[in-house]
DNA sequence: CCGAATCCTTTTCGATACTG
DNA sequence: CAGTATCGAAAAGGATTCGG
């Protein structure tokens, strides 16, 4: 079965059962992947298990709150672990977990998947926004 | 190249252009494609072409705005084509364009992920939401 | 039928200040 | 160092109305 036929029949079934939000499952799934930042420390993760303040001097614009309310969530669906240790000043160390690294590798494909796509989606929205303002200039000018 | 190993040698160039927001590659595509509709738009069109009311019946919560709105960005990026038939009333067809479709299976890949995972997600969601409630408990009782 | 425009509510996020 | 709490700004989303 390719992706297509995979997700055909998902869907005949999501549609099925209404798409009920709380248990449809792509929903919950990228509802979750696909915020802000999640994917972004999943990565950084995978380059090296890192504390706290090293997470946030390798991604440069995530705030305080938003970097401890992300790890909080990957705990939480045990995508990463966190270890305390008891030292002075205290230290906490995050670490993928096997969940999170099971994630790698579809996300690999979608990165993949980006890159080799990405100048083709370019020029479909030059082109698109191209088109967008010969019909704004068009409207603009004839009516007088 | 595993995934994980594409992941972390792509981590270190985007860190190097300090994941410069417009330009970084995977904070473009995950911000469109983690959208609450994209992906469950483009799954039902890969289901069959549709036109407008349909797609509203079959994902039944969204609303007229969001519909409309995905449609145009996903049109905008060039991953499906809109057609329109001047009859009366006039009818439009969306369809899945070949660089929507080439996005079918590294999405499917994600599916399996989370089907794959779903039960374990669920158990260390319980697991984690318990383990809080008792350091709730014990926060309220032993105090006094 | 398709969709743009408007208004309003909800959610998300960042800045700042504070704690163990 | 590793967070939490609070507040306000901004963005996303929904309901409704209107137009071609």
């Amino acid at each position: 079965m390719n992706g297509s036929e995979i997700l055909a029949q998902r869907f005949t079934t999501w549609q099925a059962m209404e798409f009920n939000e709380s248990d449809c499952l792509i929903r919950n799934v990228l509802d979750r992947l696909g915020d802000k930042w999640t994917m972004l420390i999943v990565i950084a993760l995978n380059a090296s298990p890192a504390r706290f303040s090293k997470l946030q001097r390798e991604i440069p614009d995530i705030s305080k709150r938003m970097l401890s309310q992300t790890l909080r969530g990957l705990e939480r669906d045990g995508l990463i672990t966190r270890h305390v240790f008891a030292t002075a000043p205290p230290q906490v160390e995050y670490r993928l977990a096997p969940l999170g690294r099971s994630i790698l590798d579809p996300l690999a494909q979608l990165v993949l998947w980006a890159e080799i796509q990405q100048d083709e989606i370019r020029r479909a929205r030059e082109s698109y926004d191209d088109s967008v303002n010969e019909i704004d200039s068009a409207a603009t000018k004839a009516p007088r």
